[in-house]
DNA sequence: CCCTAAATACCGACTGTCGGTTTGTAGGGT
DNA sequence: ACCCTACAAACCGACAGTCGGTATTTAGGG
């Protein structure tokens, strides 16, 4: 059976040799971009192969098995938040109440800075067949931010600003809150779409306004401790969308 | 390799003839105890076959796709959460606050009937592979349950007793604490199999405890309002646990 | 510095399995 | 008698994963 194979085909595949980092960044990011673009069931590894300019051994000496690109994805994903919250507490000094408005403020503009990044990840996570992808991603998220707004919560608590019943619940809360707020961002990413800018604008003004006043209420605050929006910087995310 | 196969072997596979409906249940419930015990994607629909005894063809008549298998377990959870919450909200009468410790009350007692199932629910949401399923079950629920909570939160803002920044997001975020729970659930389980029955017990309560005092905040009710723990149930549902 | 050998990045035909289709058949209803 | 529907069983294409083998790099003895 071992026929001698024709000696060097097409002149697309030069065999290439790379550091194995490299290589598996090559492959991620087309898996990724075809897992986003198309769900991740509709994905075969053989896309994944033409994708990223790889064989199908090449591929499985870097990779056991295809549901090992899910856990990779999702690593960077995870590690990439971890980063930035971090960096965002990190720039927070102050008492507890205003470290935590940092910290929402950071954050928020670390979303917004993503611009059409997000746009892009919004779609893609209502797309079916991506809800594995996106819940898993989600989760890891969550794991990853626990901790952190646990302590800011523990710090107030123990400073006497803030007033919790609970302090693992009252966290979970606010990041479940946080992420359930997708939906929101959606219909207005769709409002900016469809040229009503104003209107997307006031849809997530008003969300942020009503989440505030949740955090406010939920750690014992005074209403109007929390503040999370900024209308400007909606305006001119939502003004890149609505140009696209 | 076409062996004749024994012309009709063993006794077990008699074609029998049955009501479409009967059919769809004896295959649904089949294919609900594989994936609950083995994940989606290591149930393959051989194996569904095997458990409900029957040939392909005949699955592949009652269902065009394995995916319709989730479609209709999903549905048949959806319909049993949305009269459970119905007949809840039936059952109650005065003030909006009454109502709304009614409902809650009705629900918790349900969930705790379910005793033994709900163990077995926690078991099997918690294993990997399980996270489509339950994921997307847990989805439809809350899209079920949503709108009977924001009516309820509705007639208590127009009453006057209730003060709420945006009704979905109270909604949604009081949802969303619900389904959180599973987490403290299942280290209560195991506390209880772990025979210490009264630590399992004060985890569920200090939990709800905490859950209605925020619910309370969120409504902008006095505290104490809203009242969702009953320990002696809890113990009850425990004790049938940490003897199986 | 060269030459050899081990290590490893990479290739592509092949295979087992699984979801789904097609063709064939039993048997109750009319 | 016929037909219609529940079911059976052979069959198919596609896909994840494997395997024997090849090209390229690195290690180290002379």
């Amino acid at each position: 059976m071992t026929q001698t194979l024709p000696p060097r085909t097409a002149g697309t595949s030069k065999r290439q040799r790379l550091a194995p980092d490299e290589r598996r960044v090559l492959i991620l990011d087309a898996a990724q971009a075809l897992f986003f673009a198309n769900g991740w069931d509709e994905v075969t590894v053989a896309d994944v192969l033409r994708e990223a300019n790889i064989s199908k051994g090449g591929f499985y000496h870097h990779f056991a098995a295809k549901e090992n690109l899910l856990d990779a994805i999702i690593e960077r994903f995870t590690s990439e938040t971890l980063s930035a919250a971090e960096a965002a507490r990190a720039k927070t000094s102050g008492d507890a109440v205003t470290r935590f408005n940092a910290f929402l403020a950071e954050t928020n503009r670390w979303k917004a800075a993503q611009g059409p990044q997000m746009k892009f990840f919004m779609d893609v996570m209502l797309r079916p067949g991506n809800d594995i992808l996106f819940g898993r991603i989600t989760a890891a998220a969550a794991t990853v931010a626990l901790p952190i707004v646990m302590e800011m919560i523990e710090h107030g608590a123990e400073e006497g600003t803030f007033d919790v019943p609970d302090i693992t619940l009252v966290a979970q809360t606010i990041i479940s809150m946080g992420q359930a707020r997708r939906a929101t961002l959606d219909s207005a990413f769709s409002a900016a779409k469809g040229g009503d800018v104003e209107r997307a604008v006031g849809i997530l003004d008003s969300r942020m306004i009503a989440e505030a006043a949740l955090i406010d209420r939920m750690l014992g605050l005074p209403q109007g401790s929390v503040i999370m929006t900024n209308p400007q910087e909606f305006r001119l995310m939502l003004n890149a969308i609505g140009w696209s």
